[in-house]
RNA sequence: GCGCCCAUAGCUCAGCUGGAUAGAGCAACGGACUUCUAAUCCGUAGGUCGCAGGUUCGAAUCCUGCUGGGCGUACCA
């Protein structure tokens, strides 16, 4: 039974009553209502009535008799739907064990691995969107009590670093050595590598080999740089894997060579060793080591996954750009030859951000150091904001970046709406006096949308996890926001009749609310 | 050529194992602060869900074709 179903009691009993009465088995879809004052329905007897030969409403009818636990009502309405309503007691109790509810430890662990930015600059805003998703589906696997590890490959091996430290050396010469250079283009001419070459120009003056110099130097430097960059939105890794440290010792990457030689999936040709991704299902063969003598970025990420898989995880996701969508298929069926299951390496393509600048989509390139920093976009309207905007897109939406709107909408994010939530609660309390004890006894009319909606927070974390969208949460906090605002506006809490019960349920409300804005990864600001 | 992603209100986006009247925010217009924070609330206006077929009792959602945009198809990383 999936995790999907909301109330499990009922569902079974649905599905009882088909298997006795007709010997069908059914697996019953409870939903949320859609419309106004339906809080639960089922559309099954409309999907059983051809197979049953019976109209939809009268099998409809037949379920009204059945009796689960927390079911106060179930109603048959036309065309056939069975709504169902629960007793005002199962949103209670839900409530006053919200903070003990799901936070038992599965025994899991998934390794996810995000951003992965070559060090050769500052993290952009493409970065900043992985960041978010990234941090955000942590949580979410958090929450359903996987033990999480946050990786970072930090691809400090092969030939982009050798130009962009070659880059910072000409951009040293050019400027402390007066020497006049021509940079190629694929080489880095932007204001980073000169400040690198500022920065180090001693150290490269005395090195008597300034390239191997600058390659650890370089590397170290904007690796630590983007550590502070990403600590700005709150998220550190609890790993950063080097690239090259897996070329440090041989046995690796002898035993793929070798296994790959013992099972006949490698093979030499024009002086390069493939790998015969065919005979795995591929459409082609690719490139494992080529015709110099190098190693190619394929072979790095065998290893590196063979690596994943024996440091013991259940499973590993990779949060990877569009335009490596391409390399998805190569790399998991190249790790079928190494005995890894087909579904240990899920990865999820995050659709592109766009930079768009007057009108006009420009090229980001950090070459060229035409791109927009992570550090702009936080410094122009904060970290939340960044966040919430990045993860309110799903992750196949192509998303269109303009630093003039960004930061006019900004000024207005919708975060706030949320974070408001939090502040207006706070302010209650301040002036009304904390209840010595949070946690209701009854529920108030104006109570009753606001403990609906927190009674199907769990269902949209677990679904945002299923279908790996973090945006669906923000969905679900804007949707818990609006009943709130909705429900402080009609409903004076300070000098009501019902004070002491309302303070209690605001009271328990706030710290739902912080305890979900946390975990998601926004702050819940006392003051606004 | 082949493969992947996208197309929903003027704009940014939700809408998720097919379901009841397609929803928010921004922008526009009109209301609500002697009150627990108006970063809020209420209302008005705004839609052939890219186009055409198909499947179904029922399609924004699934299938096929088409159009338009993005990306991939390396001895780059």
């Amino acid at each position: 039974m999936s995790d999907r179903i909301i109330l499990k009691g009922l569902s079974m009993r649905i599905k009882d009553h088909f298997k006795d009465k007709y010997s069908l088995t059914v697996d019953p879809v409870i939903q949320k209502g859609t419309i106004e004052g339906v809080e639960f329905y089922t559309s099954l007897p409309l999907q059983l009535s051809r197979e049953l030969k019976r109209s939809p409403l009268e099998i409809a009818k037949e379920l009204e008799a059945i009796e689960a636990e927390g079911i106060i009502c179930l109603e048959a309405v036309k065309p056939g739907f069975l709504n169902i309503t629960l007793s005002e007691n199962v949103y209670l109790q839900h409530f006053n064990d919200f903070s003990s509810i799901c936070r038992s430890k599965n025994g899991k662990k998934v390794n996810i691995e995000f951003i992965s930015a070559n060090p050769t600059g500052p993290l952009n805003v493409v970065s900043g969107r992985a960041a978010a998703f990234g941090r955000a589906l942590s949580y979410l696997f958090e929450y359903a009590g996987w033990e999480v590890t946050k990786e970072y490959y930090i691809n400090d091996a092969g030939n982009q670093i050798n130009i962009f430290t070659n880059s910072i050396y000409k951009a040293y010469l050019e400027k402390f050595e007066k020497q006049t250079v021509s940079f190629e283009e694929n080489e880095y001419n932007n204001a980073y590598v000169r400040e690198l070459a500022e920065h180090f120009s001693k150290e490269i003056r005395s090195a008597s080999d300034p390239k191997t110099f600058l390659k650890d130097a370089a590397i170290g430097h904007t690796v630590a740089l983007n550590k502070k960059i990403l600590e700005r939105i709150d998220l550190s890794f609890d790993v950063w894997f080097s690239e090259s440290s897996l070329y440090e010792n041989a046995q690796l990457s002898d035993r793929v060579l070798s296994t790959l030689k013992k099972k006949s999936l490698s093979y030499e040709k024009d002086g390069a060793l493939f790998i015969k991704n065919t005979a795995l299902g591929d459409s082609q063969d690719w490139v494992l080591k080529k015709s110099n003598g190098e190693y190619t970025y394929l072979f790095g990420d065998i290893m590196y996954h063979i690596n994943k898989f024996e440091r013991g995880f259940d499973k590993a996701i990779n949060i990877w750009g569009p335009d490596h969508h391409g390399g998805v298929r190569r790399l998991q069926l190249a790790l079928t030859a190494f005995d890894i299951p087909e579904d240990f390496l899920e990865i999820i393509i995050l659709q592109q951000v766009n930079l768009i600048k007057d009108g006009e989509k420009l090229v980001m390139s950090k070459r060229s150091g035409n791109y927009i920093q992570l550090n702009d976009i936080v410094d122009s309207v904060g970290a939340d904001a960044a966040k919430y905007f990045f993860l309110s897109k799903g992750a196949n939406q192509h998303v269109d970046f303009s630093l003039d709107r960004f930061e006019k909408e900004g000024e207005k994010s919708p975060v706030f709406y949320v974070q408001y939530m939090f502040a207006r609660i706070n302010s209650i309390l301040e002036k009304a006096g904390r209840p010595d004890k949070d946690g209701i006894s009854k529920v108030l009319d104006a109570e009753k949308k606001l403990l609906y909606s927190i009674f199907l927070f769990e269902n949209a974390m677990k679904e945002a996890l299923l279908k790996r969208e973090p945006a669906m949460v923000i969905t679900y906090l804007n949707a818990l926001a609006t009943e709130f605002h909705r429900f402080y506006h009609e409903s004076k809490i300070i000098g009501s009749d019902e004070e002491a019960e309302y303070l209690k349920f605001v009271s328990a409300l706030g710290t739902m609310v912080k305890d979900i804005l946390n975990m998601i990864g926004f702050n819940a600001p006392e003051k606004m």
